[in-house]
Parts: C-alpha cells; sequence; structure tokens
DNA sequence: CAGCGGATGTGCT
DNA sequence: GCACATCCGCTGG
C-alpha cells in the first residue's frame, strides 16, 4: 500500500468529465478491519455534475446525504439506495462546486475469493459488474461516505495504468429515465470496450 | 432466458 | 405518497 501510488489530490480537484474519464483503469482499494485488501480495477463510470445537471443529485441542492457532492474533491460519496443497495461515487470538483463520479463496475483483482463470498459466491464476471454489486464486494456502506480518499486507511485508489483513448467507449448514463432529455443522451458514461467486466 | 415483483432509506417530481 | 444513479429470486416458457 505504497503512498506513492496512491492518487493525489489534484487528481481529483477537476472538471468531472475528465475525472470520470480517466478513473478507468484505477484500481479502488479497501482495507477491512481485518487488514484484507480488497482490490479492483475500475472499468466503467459515469459523471453526475451540479446545478445544471437534471440527472444529478446534486441538482436539487444540498442535502445531508448529497453534502460530500459539495464539498472538496478527493472524497468518498456514498448512498443508499432501493431501501437495499448502495452505491459508491469519487467527489470531483473545487470546494464548493458539487461533482462526482459513479462508479459503476470493477475488475477483481486481489483477494478475489474474499469479494466473492461477499457477494454469495457469485460467478467472477458477476462479482462486481453493477455499482451495488461492486459494493457489496468491497463492503462499502453509508459509513464511508465522506471518508477522504487521499489520506484514508479504510478506501483509496491507486494510479494503477491510463488507458488509451482507442479503448474508451462513451454512451448514455443508464438508470436517469427521469432526466431532461439533453442529460439523458449526453455521452458521459464511461467504459473500458470489450470488456466482461462491465455491466448490463 | 425474459419478465416481473420485492426489498424499503431518503428527498421530493 | 412516490420515485429513485439497483439487484435478487422466482416464475413460466
Amino acid at each position: 500500500m505504497s503512498a506513492q501510488r496512491r492518487l493525489p489530490r489534484q487528481f481529483y480537484e477537476r472538471p468531472t468529465l475528465g475525472a470520470a474519464r480517466d478513473l478507468l483503469g484505477r484500481v479502488l482499494v479497501r482495507r477491512l478491519a481485518d487488514s484484507t485488501e480488497l482490490r479492483g480495477r475500475i472499468v466503467e463510470t459515469e459523471a453526475y455534475l451540479g446545478a445544471n445537471d437534471s440527472a444529478s443529485h446534486a441538482s436539487r441542492g444540498k442535502t445531508e446525504r448529497t453534502a460530500p457532492m459539495f464539498g472538496p474533491a478527493g472524497h468518498a460519496y456514498v448512498y443508499f439506495i432501493y431501501g437495499m443497495h448502495h452505491c459508491f461515487n469519487v467527489v470531483t470538483e473545487s470546494d464548493g462546486v458539487a461533482g462526482a463520479v459513479l462508479v459503476r463496475a470493477l475488475e477483481p483483482l486481489t483477494n478475489v475469493e474474499r469479494m466473492r463470498a461477499n457477494r454469495r459466491n457469485k460467478r467472477p464476471s458477476e462479482v462486481s459488474n453493477g455499482p451495488a454489486k461492486l459494493c457489496e464486494a468491497l463492503a462499502i456502506d453509508t459509513s464511508l461516505t465522506g471518508e477522504d480518499l487521499v489520506s484514508s486507511e479504510r478506501l483509496w485508489l491507486e494510479r494503477g495504468h491510463s488507458i488509451p483513448d482507442s479503448v474508451v467507449e462513451r454512451t448514455a448514463r443508464v438508470g436517469i429515465d427521469y432526466a431532461d432529455e439533453v442529460d439523458r443522451t449526453a455521452l458521459w458514461r464511461f467504459s473500458l470496450k470489450g470488456s466482461e467486466w462491465v455491466s448490463q
């Protein structure tokens, strides 16, 4: 867990779309209470902007739940949805400007059997191919919302490898039928072309 | 394999 | 009340 490999604050403190694209190939690390480190490579993200993005939780103003989206970059924003599931986001932009990237899918890398156990022994390809699935696999819940990914010993991101433009796919975000047309059709979902680890 | 209903915290439409 | 940045398990073919 060398600190050198950890992404610095500056990686996150920039416009959300660029951060969403560059998060592909980075490695999400979850260190459990027993020191087990679970790692997965990010293969799918979605950008959620601020006031002008009708699909974003931030578009309806700051609430207790969404407060991390308005805070300093490099923190986690974890929310609970559908009475059952969690979703993990990385906060972007400067302090006071809302923005976050939803991490939608991971390629399991280390301690895969532990992740699989967290997922009731699903097939490997179904361990972390969805935003709520990866949270279950990595034991991420709302106790981690607001966590500083730059200094946390429980949750952070490592540099991994950059992904070239030639294998980055851009599509519309999913599950936001309620949003305005312009936001529904914006190509703000980024995924690794041809990866077997992306969501359905 | 497709389709449907259930799970139920949070902030509003 | 209802919809929601979702997933699971059960059903019928």
